[in-house]
DNA sequence: TTATAACTTGTATTTTATATATATCTTTTG
DNA sequence: CAAAAGATATATATAAAATACAAGTTATAA
């Protein structure tokens, strides 16, 4: 009952970048250090994201990330579909579960899982950032 | 994003155990066959649940398992919760993030958490066994 | 009262998904 | 064109979960 790590870095980044002045771009590696994440991850973590358009990564000299939308168009619950890879709450086949026809088990979990969801669909990046003053102070962002 | 199978174990067994007639006892091998699980794992998964009042076993010959209490009783919210050993959806702890003290995704995450169990405490294993009759021919209970 | 069925407990091994590392390629800009 | 930075692919490591193994203990029926 837990996220992956590679959604949870995926917060993070975006949420860094969320802090950053407009336009500026972050280098991966600075994100990286600034959270202590494996880099060779987290470049994966940014390859999604960019799938996603959720960040712009530039190459090249002065090159690097930043949010590729406004953050209050980047819904929590978006992020979450988008990044985990499986969001069935049980493995019904596996060992094949001879009831599943039958089974009223499937479906409510499944509604818990919706309103899991449905909770995140309730905030953007944009919420996170109350009092960015002090994010930016612990992240020691410029 | 998913439960483990211990806690899926849980649920299978409680399903066939609900369907047993009063005071029919089964052995834990007659599950663990009819589901198709590893039976050393299954008798963990049983071990725990007669811990928590769940299910009631009886040793010695003619003995075996049977529901503890009535399947009203049973709420599915709280199989979860006391058979999964974590319920934080992500860890901030490791690696350890900069930003924790002022974060507001753990709160948001854990209000999501928390509307995914309260779904499953409108549920009780008395709610899964609609349609009893084709359950039994699924699972092959006389 | 003894054999046996069945649960109890603890430890060891295996598996698998996830996480991390390595290497090479491509793009961009000063 | 050279250096910086991301893109891509593949390989390896790690840790949690799942499974297996091995003794114990209890209770019942013959």
């Amino acid at each position: 009952m837990q996220l992956t790590r590679y959604t949870d870095y995926a917060f993070r980044m975006l949420i860094y970048l969320s802090l950053q002045a407009e336009d500026k771009r972050v280098t991966i590696n600075d994100i990286a250090e600034h959270f202590d994440i494996p880099r060779n991850h987290l470049i994966k973590v940014a390859h999604r994201l960019g799938q996603l358009g959720y960040i712009h990564a530039s190459r090249g000299k002065g090159g690097g990330v930043a949010l590729g939308m406004p953050s209050a168009k980047i819904g929590l619950g978006d992020i979450v579909r988008n990044m985990e890879t499986q969001l069935n709450i049980v493995n019904c086949d596996q060992p094949a579960c001879p009831i599943l026809p039958q089974c009223k088990l499937r479906g409510v979990l499944d509604k818990a899982r919706d309103a899991f969801l449905d909770i995140l669909d309730q905030y953007t990046l944009a919420d996170l950032r109350q009092r960015p003053t002090q994010l930016k102070v612990l992240l020691n962002v410029v």
